[in-house]
DNA sequence: TCTTCAGCTAGTGTATACACAAATCCGCGC
DNA sequence: GCGCGGATTTGTGTATACACTAGCTGAAGA
């Protein structure tokens, strides 16, 4: 593995994860010497960064990490509905079925309990969310799909979803998953719609009510 | 200027305007060389264009300009239907409806003749993107619409646009701008809809009839 | 005391040298 | 004559040295 893509790696899990607080300025000598790589390569993981939007340059000397704050999230969502709606779509008339109705049943059938629960939950959506970009076969869609889904890791990390939550938005991709099987562009379309909309809402009050250390606006 | 940022604007131009022709292969020694940068910021300028989607890495040794065929087409303009409804709805909610009412007149009196009328077209096109970006201010929205457009610039060098289809062109411009003016989201979608329809119908209907040394699938 | 300028310092931008990996070509063996 | 193996070559990945710029600090003059 090239240096570069371990640098960027290890940046991109630690801005996701909060261990870099946005604000962090990241000055090359000092992270190519914590990370142990020097600075060309350094420089290429800080150039990926700034092009997917998790590092800004500040200044032409300085570059920080960039904020997420709850306006972020509302632009970030108006995006993912646009695209994600658009994939349900896509997916609707180019899947295959069975494997959609096939995970329809897994979601039907997934257990939340406790924290394994969690990952087991996460673990299927990614897997949806996989299935969903192989379906709609657009390189240009998943790419921008990806970018946005680098950015929804920092808000999930900054709004614990509840448990209620989680059991919904189980349901509600059933209902998606349901849709792109039996072939209902319209209904998988707004069925994402009716989720994306569940879900921001719920960032949003999860925000509100824990904006305890949140940097004001 | 860094050397990075002119690298990359030359190589950018090159590659849209297809004087470095899709599946050239831009070797790092022999393209600093031809530029008159050094490696590491013409790796840069690779990498931000490799980011872009205009070269890919075909294999580890060797980089290429990407393709752009008649699927490729169709997929950057299934995506950008989705974002530019998106940014036509947003705008209708927020934008400020005298700017959107001036530029919807100047749709209405433009006169497409002669290049220079082509040119003009161009630029009010560019003025009206532009306007809407600043209406619906999300950064993420417009980051891939920058995209999706950087794209596009090679989709139009490939088809020719004729007379016809760039004065209801502007026709369907004027709706898009009248509605976000009368605040009608809908509308707006929906001509933005009907409008990015005719434009690729008419580019997959110039490039059937050209296809001459285009080279095959 | 405040302002301004000069020098220094820190940190990025660029160039280049070195290391390594892959592909190709030539020679040898079968 | 054909195939296989090794050496050479070419090109990328990385490190580091050098250059330049911006920002800061200090002192000196008004």
């Amino acid at each position: 593995m090239r240096a570069s893509d371990r640098a960027y790696a290890t940046l991109l899990d630690e801005i996701q994860s909060g261990a870099l607080a946005p604000g962090t300025v990241l000055g090359e000598v000092e992270q190519s010497t914590r990370l142990g790589v020097s600075r060309t390569p350094l420089r290429e993981a800080l150039g990926r960064l700034a092009a997917d939007g998790l590092v800004v340059q500040q200044s032409p000397r300085v570059t920080v990490v960039s904020d997420l704050d709850a306006g972020d999230i509302r632009e970030l969502f108006e995006v993912r509905r646009a695209l994600e709606e658009t994939a349900a779509r896509l997916a609707a008339a180019r899947a295959d079925a069975a494997t959609f109705a096939a995970i329809a049943d897994e979601f039907a059938k997934a257990n939340l309990s406790g924290a394994e629960g969690l990952d087991a939950y996460y673990a299927l959506i990614a897997r949806f969310d996989a299935m969903l970009d192989a379906s709609v076969d657009n390189d240009y869609l998943i790419a921008a799909l990806r970018t946005i889904r680098t950015h929804l890791v920092r808000v999930r990390r900054l709004a614990r979803d509840n448990p209620d939550r989680l059991a919904a938005s189980v349901a509600e991709h059933r209902v998606i998953a349901s849709a792109i099987a039996a072939r209902d562009a319209e209904l998988a379309a707004h069925a994402t719609h009716v989720h994306l909309h569940n879900a921001l809402t719920s960032i949003l009050t999860s925000l509100e009510g824990s904006h305890t250390e949140q940097g004001a606006a």
